[in-house]
RNA sequence: GGGCAGGUAGCUCAGCUGGGAGAGCAUCGCCCUUACAAGGCGAGGGUCGGGGGUUCGAACCCCUCCCUGCCCACCA
């Protein structure tokens, strides 16, 4: 053996890395063959200027390992990368620095001033995740990259509104949206977050006028409101039909406290007798049930609000059309204007209370909807939105799934998916932003719109006087709006061009169940709508969503900023320093003061900051926790684990290179002789490449990365390894024996690399490289090379059982050693007793093996007839008795506690067996091939029972 | 209120269409054996959430309850 390898002692991930990547990127490896079926994978496109975060590495990596399998499988592979614009995200950030920075608005800068900010802000920031996606080895085809606000992007979402616009599925409209008092936007339904928070149930006394009473002779009623300061806006009280209480008040009217309004009382089945009075305020113009009670009853809508979510001066009052209603007082009393919903609930209760209308206050938990992005209260607020007219572009989306022609892993996302889609409401579309695609639309002074690509296009295609003023809209698109088109939008549509012939529709998309009716939906809905096969049918984008969970921290807690329970992918990589880490966490935080908390319990786990564990590490980690749809609970301890799996690997290289290089490994052919091992090892090479094969098929990226491990750490190092050293340093091994075992050492490492390629992608090339020209292999990277697939025909069944009685008896000697404290460096002779032909043949062809594992002295059969030593320790491997000689070693005490363990252990077994074979019921109901396999098990339990017994009464005698 | 997922070793999780439970880490021994101490060899540890049912036989199928997490929904 030469140990002037050039490989380092131990693995060391961070060069290598660095100078693959870089040579894979600068080859151009990752760009689509050319050749083959098509094989593509659109990235879910993170925001442009966030960063990497574990879940991105999760998904990114088995897209990653998913488009190197396929590439090394010969498909004409595309993994499209780009980024997404991200608009509120992005105007937060870009709003958030101008005012720390410069204390400015981006009202102060104008709008296409700010614009420009953020486009630099793009720039700047932009390639902060794609350097990072660069580490995690991602191999993404860059020289397509692109991004959700591109010059073909902006075709594509201007094509998309004109045509669904022009084809009626957008309409614009003044309706109750869900409003963001702090962003100044509407936001979808989506964007609303529910939370239960504790409030209170006010209860108003509302007088009946022209003479009205309640059955009880009062000459007011009672209605109960969480929101007390909407009373402003109130058209109606409403109440059940079938409600005995109030039935006679139907008609009747009340007067509003404070604004002095008649309102009506109507009857309508939306209110529940049971809750509160069983009178409901109706305002149809700050809440989206009572908007429906308005519609059925005529009822105007009296807006109060500004969009701060202050009380107006004076109220804004509209029909149910939206046309501007001058019947209806839109008088405010002027104590209330200007504040905001808050404080004018509370003077508003003061107000009823000394009317003495406030007949109680209960305490209430109720859900109330904040915006996800800005965590402020949503105001129902009546504004002019666009929107997508839905229900037709669902239900060709629902059908693609219910047929099968897409296909969710896990399937229960279906469920989700149909229970939203059956249900979907209109999609507002239109966000009172700056950031994002602007919507391509024009009115003139007198309110008509016009929709087109362009101002001129606009003029000529509704023809138009060239002198009628056209101002554009002033809003953005939904930024789901424009990665709905993804799919296609990135291949080159609205043209039809060649990369959208080939690559669409796509293979799988890979995302976390957080976005399924935000993004996967919509792109589901969009892409049929817009893309059509040859027969005209709609294409579905995609043919399989897998659905992966979230990363969750070592206690099961979300990662989150304010947690201070982040961790970076990148510091697993590469490392941190304690002191880095904890700026990091503690640093720029929203609430300071919980920073003192977070830097305490980083310090207890982390004290030594986090080592450097190198991309290949992380990314075992999280296949190896891939199980389909379940959240990952983040363990640092798995991470060493696979950290230290990768030096097992280099290691294991390092062995084959030191024994093969400059050596004769069968280059250029030649006679072999190879060993029981050899055919050994290629024969369980063969069941994990179907094993691995079969996990990466079903998404069970956790199965295929236990399979590769258990046969890389406990076959090829753990035994073939070791098995391999008797040959190699027999001196009386033949060329052909020699030969044989070099060749197989090198052909199964090769093997396994590429095997392990698209989940450990810089390891397996580093030492690819060098195993490369040993294996008899062309090509300048592994990343081409063919993806190990099993043959049958080298599947040596007769081998592996053989190996396997081998392992047998090593183990059991081993087990022995260890259990009668026999030193590791003592040489001990064993015999073998009750042996057949079969175990003689076996030992005679294994003697050298079974020395060397073992380390034994002598092994040898125990000649019929002849009697076995007094002294010695037993373990059967079935039938056949392995006798240790301690004869020099006694510990008898030792001995007969060991037998006496087994004993015991047998006996459970064999009553248990007993009992299953004595009932009637099993023999005659189970199957016969069962009841045959208990009786060879009782059988054997027995017959060991029996053994151990004598030995044992043996050596009680001694 | 409706729906979904999960409860298996101290921890994190596997367990394919029912035939007495596995891995990694942790624990406990023994070893610096010439690829690897980021290692080797061996050992201990589980009433598979509770209860009931189907079956010769249940971690797995059915019913029921308990706990955890998530999604959806208008109770003012």
């Amino acid at each position: 053996m030469s140990l002037d390898t050039t490989m380092e002692k131990t693995y060391q991930p961070h060069e290598i890395e660095r100078s693959w990547y870089k040579n894979w990127e600068e080859k151009n490896y990752f760009a689509p063959s050319g050749k083959g079926t098509s094989y593509t994978i659109m990235i879910p496109p993170p925001n442009v200027t966030g960063s990497l975060h574990m879940g991105h590495a999760f998904q990114q990596s088995i897209m990653d390992a998913l488009t190197r399998y396929r590439r090394m499988q010969g498909y004409n592979s595309l993994w499209q990368v780009g980024t997404d614009h991200a608009g509120i995200a992005t105007q937060m950030v870009v709003e958030r620095k101008l005012a720390a920075e410069e204390s400015k608005s981006r009202h102060d800068l104008g709008r296409d001033a700010f614009i420009e900010k953020v486009w630099e802000w793009k720039e700047q920031s932009g390639n902060t995740i794609t350097r990072q996606m660069r580490r995690l080895g991602n191999s993404v085809d860059w020289e397509t990259e692109r991004f959700t606000m591109d010059e073909g992007f902006y075709n594509a979402v201007q094509e998309v509104f004109i045509r669904l616009h022009d084809d009626g599925l957008i309409y614009r409209g003044k309706r109750l949206v869900n409003w963001d008092p702090k962003l100044h936007t509407a936001i979808s339904d989506l964007e609303v977050e529910s939370t239960e928070e504790q409030g209170s149930l006010w209860h108003f006394r509302y007088p009946l006028v022209d003479g009205a009473k309640t059955l009880d002779g009062s000459d007011f009623i009672v209605v109960a409101t969480t929101r007390p300061e909407t009373m402003l806006g109130d058209t109606a009280v409403a109440v059940n039909p079938k409600d005995e209480r109030y039935q006679h008040l139907v008609g009747q009217y009340v007067e509003l406290p404070v604004v002095g309004r008649r309102i009506p009382i109507v009857a309508d089945d939306y209110v529940d007798r049971e809750f509160g009075t069983g009178c409901v305020k109706i305002t149809p113009a700050h809440d989206f049930n009572d908007y429906d009670v308005g519609k059925r009853h005529q009822l105007p809508l009296i807006n109060v609000m500004t969009i701060n979510a202050n009380i107006r001066e004076h109220a804004e009052v509209f029909n149910l059309d939206g046309t501007v209603n001058t019947t209806v007082t839109n008088v405010i009393p002027e104590q209330y204007h200007g504040l905001d919903r808050f404080s004018a609930r509370k003077k508003i209760v003061k107000e009823f209370d000394n009317l003495g209308f406030l007949e109680k206050i209960e305490p209430h938990t109720l859900k109330t909807p904040r915006g996800d992005r800005s965590g402020e209260v949503i105001e129902p607020l009546l504004t002019d939105q666009w929107f997508v007219k839905i229900k037709p572009l669902a239900e060709p989306a629902i059908k693609a799934v219910e047929d099968g022609d897409i296909q969710f892993v896990p399937k229960q996302y279906e469920n989700m998916y149909f229970s939203w889609m059956r249900d979907i409401q209109d999609w507002c579309i239109s966000r009172q932003l700056w950031w994002g695609h602007r919507i391509p639309a024009w009115y003139d002074n007198n309110g008509n719109v016009y929709v087109g690509r362009s101002e001129e296009e606009v003029r000529s295609k509704y023809k138009l006087a060239a002198d009628l003023a056209l101002s554009q809209d002033n809003d953005v698109l939904d930024t789901w709006f424009s990665s709905a088109l993804w799919t296609f939008g990135t291949l080159g549509w609205p043209e039809n061009t060649a990369r959208l012939q080939t690559f669409h529709p796509t293979d799988v998309l890979v995302t976390g169940f957080d976005i399924i009716f935000f993004w996967v939906a919509r792109m589901i809905m969009m892409t049929m709508y817009f893309m059509k096969d040859e027969q005209g049918n709609p294409q579905a984008p995609f043919k399989t969503v897998y659905v992966t969970g979230l990363i969750r921290d070592e206690n099961g807690q979300k990662m989150s900023k304010t947690k201070g329970n982040v961790l970076d992918p990148l510091d697993m990589i590469d490392g941190i320093s304690l002191k880095d880490l904890l700026n990091k966490r503690t640093g720029n935080m929203m609430q300071p003061q919980l920073a003192a908390r977070i830097k305490q319990s980083t310090q207890t786990q982390f004290p030594e900051g986090i080592a450097a564990h190198g991309t290949d590490a992380l990314r075992y980690t999280l296949f190896s926790l891939a199980s389909t749809g379940r959240d990952i609970n983040w363990d640092m301890k798995r991470l060493e684990g696979y950290r230290n799996f990768c030096n097992k690997l280099w290691n294991a290289a390092r062995y084959v290179l030191m024994n093969t290089e400059g050596q004769d490994c069968r280059q250029n052919g030649g006679e072999v002789d190879y060993s029981l091992a050899d055919r050994w090892i290629v024969s369980k090479l063969q069941h994990t490449e179907k094993a691995v094969c079969d996990a990466i098929e079903s998404y069970r990226f956790d199965l295929a990365s236990q399979a590769l491990y258990e046969f890389i750490w406990n076959e090829y190092c753990d035994w073939y390894l070791e098995l391999s050293k008797p040959v190699l340093w027999d001196e009386n091994a033949t060329e052909e024996q020699l030969r044989g075992t070099r060749y197989t050492l090198v052909r199964v490492l090769e093997a396994i690399l590429r095997l392990a390629h698209p989940f450990m992608p810089f390891i397996t090339e580093e030492i690819w490289q060098q195993v490369r020209s040993l294996a008899g292999k062309e090509g300048d990277t592994i990343m081409l090379q063919p993806y190990p697939a099993c043959d049958p025909n080298n599947i040596d069944e007769a081998a592996v059982a053989e190996l396997e009685w081998v392992k047998g008896i090593v183990v059991a000697i081993r087990t022995i050693r260890s259990e009668m404290n026999i030193k590791p460096s003592a040489e001990i002779s064993v015999l073998l007793n009750n042996a057949t032909e079969l175990d003689t043949k076996r030992l005679g062809s294994n003697y050298t093996f079974l020395k060397r594992l073992a380390k034994l002295a002598d092994i040898q059969t125990l000649p019929t007839g002849s009697k076995a030593p007094d002294m010695v320790a037993t373990k059967l491997v079935g039938d056949l008795e392995v006798l240790v000689n301690m004869t020099d070693l006694v510990d008898k005490t030792a001995e007969i506690a060991r037998l006496q363990k087994e004993i015991d252990k047998l006996s459970k077994e064999q009553t248990r067996l007993n009992n299953k074979l004595t009932n009637d019921n099993f023999i005659s109901k189970a199957p016969a091939v069962v009841v045959e396999k208990e009786q060879n098990k009782l059988k054997e339990v027995e017959n060991a029972l029996q053994k151990f017994a004598e030995q044992l009464s043996k050596m009680q005698q001694l």
